[in-house]
DNA sequence: CTTTTTTCCTGACCTGTGTCATTTTCTATT
DNA sequence: AATAGAAAATGACACAGGTCAGGAAAAAAG
């Protein structure tokens, strides 16, 4: 494993956002008013399923609290996009004209509160105001950039590589600690990392 | 490999875009014109380089003729992300505000020419055209949704499936023909389906 | 405090696929 | 046309990691 470092590659299958997405700060207070109105708040307990993959995209969502898994339904095996903590904008990619379908599912880790936005009513607001498109735009391309980072670990690396990245990532992004009880079971690890879960045991 | 098929599972390891991208009829005839002023049209030759991972970004890049493919530089091998015909719009991930460098390396298959697209003007133009800015945003996600397609089936997959979706996908989007002539080497094929050159041939 | 159920761990086995070495075929150059 | 060099094909081998079966530990339910 001593292969040249070059600061250029994606190195990280890290799973979850670096930075925060205050994209609502964009709105004037009006189009909050109007946001607002078309929004519902709504509490998730653990385990239990905010979206769908495959269905119908009505809401754009917000999570206000709480930590869940962005994944992809597979037979047998699903796979695990991301992990988010709150303060993360969910299911942008479901502002699509050509497929209003949901990507993914979006699964609770543990309870959580979620803001559900009218996709509608997002989608005008993005084009009357090109400044939170354009902040959209960049929440988007970070999500695309991680995407990356973890396609790329996944598809090249092995076993340790990625369940170590996966670690790294989990103390330093989500916990901001080097310890800390993981909600996860060795199942969910193995969603993360693409692998049985008996390999992830050892 | 009689797994129940649901309609709702990304299926296709597509490496290219289904749809094309006429983002930029949205534009006034006036900030059209101030794209062409910051726009430079440049040829590229066979298997030339046209952007590199790692640089800064100083350009969105208009496919208007040839054959490319964006990868992921890995030690020691690559990983294809799509491969793109002519009429894509190349290099959006780079209007990041938080991160200004190309994720990813450009290269291309054939002789093709490539329009040269100032970023900071792109970037202007999002801000000040917000339909503009919405159907960027769509072809972001179009991008994001076929990419999750292949991150899963490279995970999920095996050899022959990986080869086949690769195939058939090449068969449909970019040759639009059963039958062509393959411009891409073993190589090639294998960085698009993560596997090694000499897998492929079997 | 028991019982039941779920999660976790372990080992044996086996298949898919990467690596390497060698030969054959194709492509380019003089 | 002859030669050199690259790309493609093939077979032998190794090993990472998936699958399966069974047991230990922990959590949930009664």
């Amino acid at each position: 494993m001593d292969e040249p470092y070059e600061s250029n590659l994606p190195t990280s299958s890290c799973a979850t956002h670096v930075y925060d997405s205050p994209c609502f700060a964009l709105l004037t207070p009006e189009e909050k008013g109007i946001l607002d109105r078309q929004t519902v708040t709504i509490t998730y307990k653990k385990g239990e399923t905010i979206c769908k993959q495959g269905t119908f995209a009505s809401n754009v969502m917000f999570l206000e609290k709480g930590l869940v898994k962005i994944y992809l339904e597979g037979n047998p095996k699903n796979l695990i996009l991301t992990i988010t903590p709150s303060g993360q904008l969910i299911g942008v990619p479901a502002i699509y004209d050509g497929n209003n379908t949901f990507l993914y599912s979006v699964t609770t880790y543990v309870e959580s509160v979620v803001k559900m936005i009218d996709v509608a009513t997002f989608k005008q607001l993005m084009l009357q105001n090109a400044s939170f498109a354009y902040r959209i735009l960049n929440l988007m391309n970070e999500n695309t950039a991680q995407t990356y980072g973890r396609f790329f670990c996944l598809t090249q690396k092995h076993l340790h590589g990625r369940l170590a990245d996966i670690l790294i990532c989990l103390s330093g992004r989500i916990f901001k600690s080097l310890e800390f009880d993981l909600p996860l079971s060795r199942n969910d690890l193995g969603e993360l990392t693409g692998m049985s879960t008996e390999s992830v045991i050892r």
